[in-house]
RNA sequence: GGCGACGUAGCCAAGUUGGUUAAGGCAGGGGUCUGCAAAACCCCGAUCGCGGGUUCGAGUCCCGCCGUCGCCUCCA
């Protein structure tokens, strides 16, 4: 089955096909470290480890470079607020969203590299850039000159008029061949902000940049997914395509691949707005696979509202696909029952792929899963068991591992300290109701489900989570 | 103002290279099972923002309108 993408730059959905026969390169713009990430950060980066880990399931091998911006303005601007040293404040946050990386289940990218790792491949960049007539140094400044390269705004669909550069380029207009140009290299303004020597004096490199640098120092000139928020395409990655492209003189990326914005209150969730759930507060209410589940049940590409209801409805949907993880309760392995629930994983594992294959459509991906889970708890409810039952499960579970769920709820119940008291309750529950004391039965397990302990009886006897 | 996206049942949401009964989940109602309950299973809901048009046939294409959102300021 072949993979289809959706690529910003055409617009449209193309099959997808690497450079090298079988490695995808992908690039993903990171975050700029100056404070803790929210979820709108995590969502981003669920996104790409989720098409990670479908290419990984289809056989690729994943070469994922994710950045981190520790030289900014805005790092530089918090550090004095703080008094503290920029580069341990960006270290600090780096730590941080490293941590929250891991608690989401994000595969860690082959290499996270730094700006002030890569000034070397930067300085380089822009010499070349210098040297073809693609820029311009001005008062320590360099410009790239946005007019001389012919296509620039093809990723963004924008015309140059209507392109100017953003306030974190203007500061330099009045040192600017043309508004619409924008920085490579700024000058150092004062003592306090980093800054490296080149052969325009003391400076640091312009916002862009370093992606440019970055992609092509790790991946080389032509990369195969270059990915990151849709809020990125103007001018982000309209300018990393403008300098890479003038620079090495081959395309920058076959695939542009941009996530939709989750929404809070009807806005976009941003530092800047103030309006945003950071991820550390979000994993201290609710389990990492909620999240995931969150994200995935809409299309990437689309905008997410972002409120308490839908994270009941992932909460929920989350306890639905655990209930087929529930153990058999009959040891039938062979019969109609058993053939018709092997059918419906090989339905469903087909189904789940064709989903995924048309740009990682992960929404309809799981409805596919939901319908395996009803299949398996048909299949418990007819008495299936041993082998064709653990398979079943097993291939939910594998299906589910391939989208970042962890599935790992159970395992947590059972460590949990209070497990013997729970069991001990359940057991003395079990002698009341052998001898019809249903009004004491029904007490301990009302109590018990008052403190979050779900009592279930079946034939087999009873069993007990928590809720 | 310029560019772009979206608007499917109470809620989330798939489906939009036009064509059998418009996926799936949550919530709700009814039922099976159960001492009762829970869980699971079965059954029940939308003609697709509004108005035109193209077509044998449109949620799916075209035009207009209304609404929401994003980018054009730092931003995943």
């Amino acid at each position: 089955m072949t993979l289809r993408v959706y690529n910003t730059l055409t617009r449209k959905k193309e099959t997808f096909e690497t450079l090298e026969p079988g490695v995808v390169r992908m690039y993903v713009c990171g975050p700029t470290v100056y404070d803790d990430a929210h979820i709108g950060h995590g969502m981003s980066a669920v996104v790409f480890d989720t098409i990670r880990r479908y290419l990984e399931y289809k056989g690729y091998k994943v070469r994922h470079v994710m950045n981190f911006t520790d030289v900014d303005d805005k790092i530089i601007n918090r550090a004095r607020e703080t008094g503290q040293d920029p580069f341990k404040l960006a270290a600090h946050y780096i730590d941080r969203f490293q941590e929250h990386m891991r608690d989401l289940n994000i595969l860690v990218p082959t290499v996270m590299p730094r700006v002030s790792n890569t000034i070397e491949e930067i300085l380089d960049m822009v010499q070349t850039l210098i040297d073809k007539g693609y820029a311009y140094e001005s008062e320590g400044d360099v410009y790239f000159r946005v007019r001389k390269d012919e296509d620039y705004g093809k990723l963004s669909r924008r015309k140059i008029e209507h392109a100017v550069s953003s306030a974190r380029e203007r500061f330099g207009d009045e040192l600017k061949e043309d508004e619409a140009d924008f920085a490579l290299w700024k000058a150092q303004k004062a003592p306090d902000e980093p800054a490296w020597s080149s052969p325009w004096g003391l400076g640091r490199p312009g916002w862009h940049i370093e992606c440019s640098a970055m992609a092509r120092r790790y991946l080389g000139e032509t990369i195969d997914i270059h990915g990151g928020g849709n809020d990125l395409v103007f001018p982000h990655h309209e300018n990393e395509i403008a300098q890479s492209e003038s620079c090495n003189g081959a395309p920058l990326a076959r695939y542009w691949l941009h996530n939709g914005m989750l929404q809070l209150r009807g806005e976009k969730m941003s530092k800047s707005l103030g309006n945003m759930v950071t991820i550390e507060e979000f994993l201290a209410e609710h389990e990492a696979d909620v999240f995931r589940l969150l994200i995935l049940s809409s299309h990437y590409r689309k905008p997410l509202a972002y409120d308490d209801e839908v994270v009941e409805q992932a909460k929920r949907g989350l306890d639905r696909l655990h209930s087929a993880l529930r153990p058999a309760g009959g040891d039938l392995v062979e019969g109609q029952a058993v053939e018709t629930l092997a059918q419906a994983c090989a339905t469903a594992r087909e189904r789940f792929e064709q989903a995924m294959d048309d740009d990682f459509n992960t929404a309809a991906a799981l409805g596919h899963l939901y319908d395996l889970v009803k299949a398996i708890n048909t299949a418990r409810d007819a008495g299936v068991g041993g082998e064709p039952f653990r398979q079943a499960q097993q291939t939910l579970v594998e299906l589910c591992h391939v989208l970042g769920l962890r599935m790992e709820r159970e395992e947590a119940a059972g460590i949990s300290d209070a497990a013997p008291f729970v069991q001990l309750l359940v057991d003395v529950r079990q002698e009341l109701r052998a001898i019809k004391q249903w009004a004491l039965a029904d007490l301990i397990r009302d109590r018990l489900s008052e403190l979050g302990v779900v009592l279930e009886d079946s034939r087999e006897g009873t069993t007990w989570r928590w809720r």
